[in-house]
DNA sequence: TCACGTATGCTCGTAGGCGAGTATCCGGAA
DNA sequence: TTCCGGATACTCGCCTACGAGCATACGTGA
């Protein structure tokens, strides 16, 4: 199977999306989306950005239209969208939105991982995790209104989804903590016993074993 | 500053996390983890693989202990995690349990760009979507179920995790796809123009300014 | 007017990610 | 007994990601 797509990159799609606008050089991209607040997280990777802006030309998705020089500057390569780029855009967001798919999360490795810890220092750190969620929250839920003043609801949708995926993430988080104090976590014991002991509990052993090498 | 983590991958924390069981050839850390289920979505990466085992080697996290040619298959080598590595990986999963970050995803940059589809269309796929979530789900709770049997189910927490994480997308979903038939998105009819007559509505029309060129 | 901080723009080198290829062994069907 | 498919186990090389660097312009306070 030829590779689902030929830019495959996150950038590629936001580069694309700001193309629809007008045309624009790479440079003004950046500024354009960090405008939007679109890499609150990302501080834009310049290196990434001028590739992916080569590889959608190489693929034929965005053309240069001209490239100024004002006074001694570096030309500034204006780039525009093409037919071609708009429909792999369109194409690409009826998939993304259409289809879900399993992302590889942090916390979830992290959640899988959790018996490296000793328990109690994890619940620590899970209580500790809450409060930083319920922190953000509140302060991206006042920015929210505030921008909402003067940009269409529509604009924001993925802000709301964000902030509707940590709430849910505090309720399971909290879900968990009540669990481990109400004693519907059985193996805590057998978890502790270990980091104070260093006795495997028993119904920890076989785990281990599994697929264990057959000499 | 000094990057984070000398080996920021996530595969590197499953491959310590496999060698914190028994030392390992690299070849078995992968069956380890695709038995747990660990690759679901990602269906391992035999150059990243050894990319990574090369690094944490050389960062002292794991060390070879061995390699044992049998017949005259390749050579295999055996590794196992250090003092070093056991404390990285502590330290790693303190960080990512405790510590909340923003990582960007599909459906959140999908979202963003909804505006790039006829409405009537992002409505269907949204749809399906939602469809397609709960049938996802309905599966894993059976696998869960099943799993649960024969394990702790401190070894399936990231699972229940991530089954919340779906429930809560899909109920935002459905409170979106209810404020657009209630009319609780005025943009709506603004948006549907455009895309049957081609006229930008003015209440979108600013927004595409913004940052304009000011030639 | 000159120096200095900040914004404008891009280039380049390196390290990491990953697919496709390679080579051997083993078990069972023909 | 021979052949073949699948498991075992890695290697190689390309392509992408990205940070750090470079070079000019502009504004502003002393």
């Amino acid at each position: 199977m030829a590779k689902r797509r030929k830019v495959g990159n996150l950038l590629a799609l936001a580069v694309l999306g700001t193309l629809v606008q007008r045309p624009m050089h790479p440079y003004e991209m950046a500024s354009f989306l960090r405008e939007r607040g679109k890499d609150d997280d990302m501080p834009i990777k310049w290196g990434s950005l001028y590739t992916v802006v080569q590889n959608l030309e190489k693929h034929g998705f965005i053309e240069a239209t001209g490239s100024t020089r004002a006074g001694g500057r570096p030309e500034r390569t204006t780039y525009a969208i093409t037919d071609g780029g708009r429909e792999e855009l369109q194409d690409w967001v009826r998939e993304l939105l259409g289809t879900p798919e399993r992302e590889p999360l942090k916390f979830t490795a992290a959640l899988s991982m959790i018996g490296a810890l000793p328990p109690d220092e994890a619940i620590g750190l899970l209580r500790q995790r809450r409060d930083l969620l319920t922190a953000r929250i509140a302060a991206d839920e006042q920015q929210y209104e505030s921008t909402r003043q003067s940009v269409p609801r529509m604009f924001l949708i993925e802000q709301e989804y964000e902030l509707a995926v940590w709430r849910a993430e505090i309720q399971w988080i909290d879900g968990l903590l009540a669990d481990f104090g109400s004693g519907a976590f059985p193996e805590l014991d057998g978890w502790r016993a270990f980091y104070q002991t260093g006795t495997v509990p028993p119904e920890f052993r076989d785990l281990a074993e599994r697929g264990a090498p057959a000499e």
